[in-house]
RNA sequence: CGGGACGUAGCGCAGCUUGGUAGCGCGCAUCGUUCGGGACGAUGAGGUCGCGGGUUCAAAUCCCGCCGUCCCGACCA
């Protein structure tokens, strides 16, 4: 491609609507334009970064023996009535009604469709399967952001498999997981497999592949030495123990005059250090009012109470609801004396002993609190969020928590799915069993974001030579002069005729900002041909990633790119 | 959905408080000089000031409504 004829529309300022790093320099380097929130077109280099980065996946799911299907974007919405999914995904799923007045969805995923084509596997000998397709999915979400990251269309790679067994299924996931692996190396990033909440999902496990970045929207828990990784919603920790004094000690209520908080308290006379307090939340699961208890200094993970006690909703109880239940505000609130109401403590408070709560009357607390002894726990469990430095359970190093960007999630579904969507085949005897599911997916335009969040300098993106748009980039430093012509118009096809794709910079502008340029859009390579090098016989060449710059002969430079591209 | 900010030329912004001429930088076009790290000079093209309504002799500017975009939060297989 020569850069004359190329629509490569670069940018000189940042875009003032893009923060995250990816968005503003895939704008800025002409690879996207949005067309709206949550929506972009692909310009000619994002195009050929997409097909690459589809590509990469597409062989590495093949193989592993996936055979790619294409099933449409367009569904009627009584497929998704019938799951009953038409309610519980309506506020992402874009639907309406086409000419004739039937109602149509935009499909946010593709289960549903690949039951009606799996329908007709029908015998054990046909398994197992892996399908996959590429495809567009529609997704309204309440706030698409950091460019492509988060978005309302876009690309993904997703694959379902069937088995007989769930040992068939073990195989297919662990296949699944090391084409993931092979994936996100080719892709040029350091993804972190994390266990993952199967949340409402069910199913038997899931994991997660996570690359950190300040613009994630996940937290995830490493340990160095182990390796045990999981995302904060599933995550567990240890904490040292807290030693309690001895002696026997009642419960005393005491007047504590305008504390409201944990940190008052402990600022209080008489008060508690946090570590020596509980703190009392209240919060709805589904329908119902429970209290949950952590000490003072703990953060509650919501996913993680979602879990443990198997439901899909929960909230914070407003200050009216907590009054009728306790009759205090928060910051008074405590368990002790509570009935009737399921109280939930998480295993940090285990034998704890003299602690300090809220006595449920406003600007009163109480003292001397055993938690065993004192309070009705209706369930033990670790609800507590996971913070850095805490102690790996494994080992017992700190552990790391960072943000992280999710770039693919693989399930085990089991019969989650295919049960209630009727997949089913006969086994040898004849009788009819639920077929064993995996699900496996990988947003396509999320990874392109997170490889540049990955891959870039304070000069532009630095992709990885197999997803950039160009592999070379020949900068004809002077356009007009005869010599520089010959020398590059001849490296150019002879890049061509090896294989190589290269853009060459034919344009008629300034060397400064033809170097600029292709650091910004990140050309792993760059071939730059000007009068002093062609007096001496060479080019120069330089690496994009180190900036390494050495001088090649002319009938050198060839087999030297194509020797570093291998 | 709650909170905040913003919307003026392709991009980045000023002008709005105090109503009257729509401006700057970059980019773009032509010519000239330049040419190894975002050149310089000259000339020029390009704008429904997000949309609708109102106030006024007069609205980018004041008032009302709407739409859109971004950020934080909620939400999110």
């Amino acid at each position: 491609m020569r850069w004359s004829q190329a629509f490569i529309p670069t940018l000189r300022d940042d875009p003032a609507d893009a923060e995250a790093v990816s968005h503003r320099l895939l704008v800025r380097a002409g690879y996207i334009r949005q067309l709206m929130s949550g929506i972009y077109s692909m310009l000619p280099l994002g195009q050929r970064v997409r097909a690459k980065v589809m590509n990469i996946i597409r062989e590495e799911i093949d193989a592993i023996g996936g055979q790619e299907f294409l099933l449409p974007q367009l569904h009627p919405k009584e497929i998704w009535d019938r799951t009953g999914r038409s309610e519980t995904m309506s506020d992402i799923m874009m639907s309406f009604e086409d000419n004739k007045g039937a109602a149509v969805v935009l499909g946010p995923t593709h289960e549903e469709i690949f039951a009606t084509v799996s329908s007709e596997l029908n015998s054990y000998k046909q398994l197992p399967q892996l399908w996959y397709h590429i495809q567009t999915k529609f997704r309204d979400e309440a706030r698409p952001k950091s460019g492509l990251l988060r978005v309302r269309e876009f690309t993904m790679k997703d694959s379902y498999t069937f088995d007989l067994d769930f040992d068939g299924l073990d195989i297919q996931f662990d296949r699944h997981y090391a084409a993931y692996v092979r994936i996100f190396e080719r892709l040029g990033m350091n993804a972190v497999a994390v266990a993952a909440s199967s949340g409402a999902m069910g199913g038997k496990e899931s994991v997660e592949f996570m690359v950190a970045s300040d613009v994630g929207e996940d937290e995830v828990a490493h340990c160095d030495a182990c390796g045990y990784a999981a995302n904060v919603e599933t995550a567990s920790s240890s904490v040292p123990d807290i030693e309690d004094p001895d002696g026997e000690f009642a419960v005393e209520r005491f007047p504590t005059p305008g504390v409201r908080t944990i940190a008052d308290l402990e600022g209080f006379a008489g008060g508690a250090l946090a570590d020596r307090q509980i703190k009392t939340l209240v919060y709805f699961l589904d329908d119902e009012i429970v209290l949950v208890l952590l000490r003072g200094d703990h953060g509650l993970q919501e996913q993680k109470l979602l879990d443990v006690t198997q439901t899909t909703r929960s909230r914070p109880a407003q200050s009216d609801e907590i009054m009728a239940l306790l009759g205090a505000e928060a910051g008074s609130l405590g368990a002790v004396g509570v009935d009737g109401v399921r109280v939930i403590a998480d295993e940090g408070l285990r034998g704890r002993r003299s602690m300090t709560t809220g006595a449920n009357e406003n600007d009163f607390h109480v003292r001397g609190v055993d938690v065993e002894r004192d309070i009705v726990i209706s369930q033990w469990a670790d609800v507590r969020a996971v913070v850095d430095g805490e102690h790996c359970v494994e080992c017992g190093n700190p552990l790391k928590v960072f943000t992280a960007i999710e770039v693919g999630h693989i399930f085990k579904l089991g019969t989650f799915y295919a049960e209630p969507l009727g997949v089913t085949v006969l086994d040898k005897d004849g009788k009819t069993v639920p077929v064993v599911m995996g699900s496996y997916g990988i947003g396509v335009e999320r990874n392109m974001a997170a490889s540049v969040e990955a891959n870039h300098d304070d000069k532009g993106i630095v992709w990885p030579a197999e997803i950039a748009p160009f592999h070379v980039v020949i900068t004809v430093l002077r356009p007009d002069d005869e010599a520089s012509i010959e020398v590059s118009e001849k490296l150019y096809s002879e890049l061509i005729e090896a294989g190589v794709e290269v853009l060459l910079d034919d344009r008629d502008e300034r060397p400064g900002v033809k170097f600029k340029d292709a650091e910004l859009i990140g050309v792993p390579f760059r071939i730059t041909v000007g009068p002093r090098g062609i007096d001496n016989g060479v080019v120069e060449f330089v690496t994009r990633k180190s900036g390494e710059s050495t001088e090649v002969a002319f009938d050198e430079i060839v087999s030297e790119v194509v020797r570093l591209l291998r």
